[in-house]
DNA sequence: CTCATGTAAATCGTGCGCGATTAAATCGCA
DNA sequence: TGCGATTTAATCGCGCACGATTTACATGAG
C-alpha cells in the first residue's frame, strides 16, 4: 500500500492552503488598518479582554514566546499594546491594549463581517465548518506522538 | 454592531490554528525523514508527476518563485530534487525527482496513514472535512478584493 | 530584423513559527 | 534560611511566505 494519495485529496494540504487563502482574503483589508495577520488575531483576543500576561495570550493562540516576544515588540512600537512587568512576579509582562488598538477595533469587526459576506456561505453552513475544523484541532493536538 | 467575536469563534483563527496543528503532528514523522512539512509537500507533488517544469509545481501548491527558489535550492542540496533549465525555453526550470526521493515515498505514504489512524475519525466524516475546507477555500480565492 | 511586450525565475527585505538555549525571578523543601 | 528546581521571557538560528524588484529569455508586430 504505498500508494500515493493525490496532493489535491489530502486533509493536510487542504489546511494549509485554505489558510493562506484566508490570509489572502484579509489581508487588503488588514493593510488599510497597519496590522499583520498575526497581529490581528493577538488584538482580537486583547479586544475580548484588554489586558492580560503574556502567558496567557500564548496559550490563547498556541504561540510561544520565541514567536510572540518579537512581534508584542513590533506592536508596541507600532503603538497598539504597552508591556509591563507585573510587580508582583517580575517574570511575567503584562500585556495592555492603547488607545489606537482600541480605536481599530470597530473596523476590524467590519473587516470580518465583510469578509464573511463575500464568502457567500450560509451562516448555520459556517459555523458547522467552525465546529468540524476545532474538533479536528482538539484530536490533531492529543497526538503528542 | 462593533460586538466583539471572540477568536475561538472565528473560523480564520480556526483554521490557522488547525494548520498548525496539523503541522505539529506531522513534524515527528517528517524529522525522520529529513524533511520540512512544505518540503513534504512539495514530494507529495512530484511523487504524483516525478518531472515538471516549477511554473506547474507553483500553480499546484499556490506558492511563487520567491518561496519555491530557496526551499528548491535546499531540496536539491539535500539530494531530493534535480533542478535544470528547459533547454526548449531557457526561463523555465523543470523539476526532477532523485531516486533518493523515490525511496522516501513509502515512508511517507505510511506516515499520512498512521496519521490518519491517530486522528481516529471515521474516513468519511474526514473526506466530508475535506470537501469542506476545499470549497471554502474556492470561495476565499474568488474574492480578489 | 528590431524592439517593445510579456513571462519565468531569481533576488532582496520583512515578519512570522519554532527548536534550542539562556537569564532572571519565584517556589519549595530540607 | 538557603539552595536546587521550576517557571517566564528573551535570544539565536533557520525555514518558510510574500511584496517588490530585477534579470534572462521568448515572442510578436512592424
Amino acid at each position: 500500500m504505498t500508494q500515493p494519495v493525490p496532493l489535491s485529496q489530502m486533509l493536510c494540504f487542504a489546511l494549509y492552503s485554505a489558510n493562506h487563502a484566508m490570509q489572502a482574503a484579509y489581508k487588503p483589508m488588514l493593510d488599510e488598518l497597519g496590522l499583520t495577520y498575526p497581529q490581528f488575531l493577538v488584538l482580537t483576543q486583547l479586544w475580548e479582554q484588554p489586558e492580560m500576561p503574556m502567558s496567557r495570550l500564548a496559550a490563547a493562540l498556541q504561540l510561544e514566546s520565541n514567536t510572540l516576544t518579537p512581534m508584542l515588540k513590533r506592536m508596541e512600537g507600532a503603538g497598539l499594546v504597552t508591556r509591563r512587568r507585573d510587580p508582583q512576579d517580575e517574570r511575567q509582562v503584562i500585556l495592555a491594549l492603547t488607545d489606537k488598538a482600541e480605536g481599530l477595533r470597530p473596523a476590524a469587526v467590519q473587516v470580518t463581517s465583510c469578509l464573511v459576506e463575500e464568502i457567500g456561505t450560509p451562516h448555520p453552513e459556517l459555523m458547522a465548518l467552525l465546529e468540524d475544523v476545532v474538533a479536528l484541532r482538539s484530536r490533531l493536538r492529543a497526538i503528542q506522538s
